[in-house]
RNA sequence: GCGGACGUGGCGAAAUCGGUAGACGCAGCAGACUUAAAAUCUGCCAUCCUCUGGAUAUGCGGGUUCAAGUCCCGCCGUCCGCACCA
């Protein structure tokens, strides 16, 4: 092959994307030797994408991460799994169908064959004959018949719920929907209404699902914090207020039962049954309820909202004191949800509770004291939350809060009043969704025998595609024929269930189908004892609870229910930042917001930026994520036309850590576009030996190079190992012609192969066959690190005088500290700073400083 | 409101165990090559000062230590999540 002065990157991308798919490169070996495989298993996944219509940055920082790690895992031996596939059911599909009048199915295989050709263009080394979609009816058909073994274990029931409800467009609405309390599309006040809905028992594994996070020490520490916060496990006390006047009470739960002495009202959610009943016979209650459900229904808009109340003119006896009476409030900010939603207001130590007692007037009573403030009136508006001992609590005086808990608790269990209890912050997952576009639930109600299971050989329940849009609702309800159906049992007249289960439930194993997906069941678990779980799973962090809680919940039931062996289904988990852009607008005057540009429409010096049109300058505003509100997004096929895939890889995987942001710049990806270019003029000198002679400075650093870009890689390093690269391509550019040089542009391709695989692959193919002992470098191995070269045999060694830089010295590696010691101070500039006086303490760390204490 | 993370040059960052702060890149400046441009190459590039040296510097204020970006305490700021978005 004859060599091209500058690396002709579209050209290379088309072909060697072309051989490596004839060449089958990236399947796995398992279909063909199940057991017989010495190679260590990899399992690389990257979360799978919804076909939104076109990928961002984002998914190309996301692949490249996960691609650099499966090229390298195949290098180092290992047979990897390196799947794709698409989560393909969910809203926007439903919202283009209804404003652009086509079909959600449509819709969504135009964009996945869109996003597939556009992946295809970065060079992951993917096994494609993988990939699934989630709105295949193979793949739906076989999360149904999931569904049903879930049921016949007993982890999915039934129960009602509260949805946001769109009185206009007679709709459910999801919170993302609901924009200040009115519906997106009709503006109308979203109400909350009661619906029957389909839960999964996820807190049947509550206590697993906290204590499993113990074992997950390759996750991010934030996220196991997330998780476990969101499990949110909380010890506290349960008992019963009773009515005053004998009608029976309710139940409270508090993780407070020390502050018991300081409550001075009692609070129930609107959505109790007791404030349900009284609604029943007082309209003002039925009204102040009503206005309480026009609200948001997020845990963000309850806590921050203003607090209400309304006084109900019950009251209740104190449980310790039963001449002491409370009174009974409805109040908005008590979750129905949460413990038995109903609590006791202690404001002097509760902020929420502080807030509206000081609003509606309500007593305050001090029983912690933190230091000599001990009067029972409490001031201020600030609830002491802190730690401290009792005060104004009688016999639990002078106690500390944990043993005030202690005592409270026990004597309401030997008197029979109440009981220590957990409560778990998690609740059971509400799977049903009034939509179309999702997996069918498998059910069937009958007038004679109730809800009932679609028998399996019935599966799958496959989506009509006729569905009309035009009307608002959900169009399975109002088909004309599909639901009706007859009862499996009794063959009476009978409908399907029409709610589509939640896309989260589609997401929580379809790491599992990749690695197997057999026709007749969901995977055969003899091939996911080999895959599972998931060795590195790589995604963004705005998935750190829920997604990951999900699958880990969906793991752990199918192993209870004997399907699967593992109990945690990703043993590593990576999760990436954002891509960033600044931002580029003119201010349009008052009341206007501001007009944005986007970043093509925009001249950039280094003092500013004007736009092209017309000349004169905007504003540049700060890195932001990329979004389309913003107009601050960079198209990846534009760049991939510009530049080719390796340069915008390499860009992605440069300068930020993984895990931080990463700021897009043209700048950025012209530097990345360079470097390739110097690279593969550096690969042309591979045979340029004039005096054959060797460098030990320089293959001791190719070999640091090997050890380091390879343990970076590993460890996810990617802007460190891209550092260590460009040290090692400035080294061999600065040294003299030698055979050490030559091997090291040589080596060069290798490590640089995970990256830039169509760089390397050209540059490969242009080598002399001698010199390469694979056809492609995607089948090469990785190369070895000389031990005996990763360790320099002299260090330079810090000289300190109290604490402070003075000298340096470069002595053989190892010597011994009273050596060291010597030398450090027999330095003629050491001697003068030290006047003659003897030190009063050196310390000698081998290897690296001298500090001396003068 | 609750929960989480982050903060180091003009910018992205590095410093793996408490041990020489700023590797590597971007931008910038100066120069070489060129008729010129692009490309490429060489050098400089935290701040200040009394400049072969020294002082100050890792958001701010304390502390521990021979030694702190790193450990501890208290602040400030920014970003993210909050259960029907995926």
């Amino acid at each position: 092959m004859t060599r091209e002065p500058r690396f002709g990157a579209l050209a290379a991308d088309a072909r060697w994307q072309a051989a490596w798919e004839a060449a089958n490169s990236f399947a796995t070996t398992d279909s063909k030797n199940l057991d017989g495989a010495d190679k260590p298993k990899a399992y690389i996944l990257e979360m799978f994408p919804y076909p939104s219509g076109r990928i961002h940055m984002g998914h190309v920082r996301n692949y490249a991460m996960g691609d650099v790690l499966a090229r390298f895992k195949k290098m180092t031996g290992h047979d990897v799994l390196h799947p794709m596939g698409w989560d393909a059911f969910g809203m926007p599909a439903e919202n283009a169908a209804m404003e652009k009048g086509v079909h959600p199915g449509g819709w969504t295989r135009d964009n996945i064959a869109a996003m597939r050709g556009q992946l295809k263009r970065l060079g992951l080394a993917i096994d494609w004959s993988r990939e699934l979609a989630t709105c295949d009816p193979d793949y739906y058909g076989q999360e149904q018949a999931l569904f049903l073994d879930l049921f016949a274990a007993g982890l999915v029931t039934r129960k009602e719920s509260y949805v946001n409800w769109d009185p206009v467009d007679m709709t459910v609405l999801a919170n993302e929907q609901v924009i200040d309390g009115r519906g997106w599309r009709s503006g109308a006040l979203v109400e909350k209404k009661k619906l029957s809905q389909w839960f999964l028992r996820i807190t049947d594994f509550a206590d697993e699902l906290l204590e499993g996070l113990g074992g997950l020490d390759s996750w991010p520490d934030k996220v196991r914090l997330m998780q476990e916060n969101w499990i949110g496990k909380s010890q506290g006390l349960e008992f019963s207020f009773k009515l005053v006047g004998g009608a029976a009470g309710f139940d409270v739960f508090t993780t407070r039962p020390d502050t018991l002495y300081g409550a001075s009202f009692a609070a129930i959610s609107p959505d109790h049954p007791l404030a349900e009943r009284l609604a029943a016979d007082a309209p003002e209650l039925a009204e102040f309820i009503a206005e309480c459900r026009r609200q948001g229904t997020s845990a963000e808009q309850l806590e921050t909202g203003e607090k209400l109340g309304f006084d109900t003119g019950l009251t209740v006896e104190h449980p310790l004191d039963p001449a002491l009476h409370l009174p009974v409030w409805v109040v908005n900010y008590v979750l129905m949800d949460y413990g038995t939603g109903a609590i006791f207001g202690c404001p002097a130590h509760d902020q929420r509770d502080l807030d509206f007692a000081r609003k509606y007037e309500l007593p305050v009573h001090r029983v912690i004291a933190d230091g000599d403030e001990t009067a029972q009136h409490f001031t201020g508006d600030e609830a002491y939350t802190g730690p401290g001992k009792l005060v104004n609590s009688r016999f639990l005086d002078g106690m500390t809060i944990d043993e005030a808990k202690a005592a409270i608790v026990s004597r309401a269990e030997h008197e029979g009043w109440g009981k220590g209890t957990t409560v778990w912050r998690l609740r059971d997952w509400g799977v049903s969704r009034q939509r179309y576009w999702g997996t069918p639930i498998p059910f069937i109600h009958c007038h004679a025998c109730g809800t009932v299971p679609v028998p399996k050989d019935q599966l799958p329940v496959v989506l009509p595609l006729d569905v009309d849009f035009s009307i608002p609702g959900n169009p399975l309800d109002r088909h004309p024929t599909w639901k009706h159906v007859r009862c499996p049992v009794c063959s009476g007249d009978a409908v399907r269930e029409t709610d589509t289960l939640d896309t989260f439930v589609d997401s929580s194993w379809y790491f599992l189908r990749f690695a197997s997906a057999p026709s007749d069941r969901p995977f055969d678990p003899d091939v996911i004892r080999r895959w599972l779980p998931v060795d590195q799973y790589i995604g963004g962090v705005e998935h750190a609870i829920l997604h990951l809680l999900y699958a880990r919940f969906w793991t752990r039931a199918l192993n209870k229910m004997g399907m699967i062996d593992i109990v945690e289904p990703f043993a590593s988990l990576f999760t990436q930042g954002m891509v960033t852009h600044e931002t580029y607008s003119r201010e349009q005057g008052e009341g206007l917001p501001p007009l944005y540009f986007t970043p093509d429409e925009i001249e950039r010096s280094a003092d500013g930026a004007t736009l092209t049109a017309d000349g004169a300058p905007v504003q540049v505003g700060r890195v932001i994520k990329m979004s389309k509100s913003k107009k601050n997004v960079v198209d990846p096929d534009a760049i991939l036309d510009q530049y080719g895939a390796d340069a915008a890889r390499w860009f992605m995987l440069s300068d930020s850590p993984p895990e931080r942001d990463l700021p897009w710049s043209e700048a950025g990806i012209e530097g990345a576009w360079r470097f390739v270019q110097r690279l593969w003029r550096l690969f042309g000198e591979t045979e340029n030996v004039s005096d054959g002679g060797e460098d030990k400075a320089l293959a001791r650093k190719l070999h640091q190079a090997i050890a380091g870009v390879g343990s970076d890689i590993e460890a996810l390093g990617f802007n460190k190992a891209v550092a260590k690269i460009h040290a090692l391509a400035n080294d061999i550019e600065k040294a003299k012609p030698s055979a050490t040089r030559a091997e090291a542009c040589l080596t060069l391709i290798r490590l640089v192969a995970p990256m830039m695989p169509h760089l390397a692959e050209e540059a490969w193919a242009a080598l002399p066959a001698q010199l390469r002992a694979t056809t492609l470098v995607a089948d090469a191995a990785w190369p070895t690190a000389d031990p005996a070269l990763l360790v320099d045999d002299e260090v330079t060694i810090a000289i300190q005088m109290a604490g402070k830089l003075r000298d340096t010295m470069t002595l053989a590696k190892g010597l011994d500290k009273d050596a060291i010691e010597a030398a450090a101070l027999a330095r003629p500039r050491i001697a003068e700073l030290l006047g003659g006086a003897t030190p009063k303490k050196v310390i000698v760390v081998p290897d690296r400083l001298v500090n001396i204490v003068p």
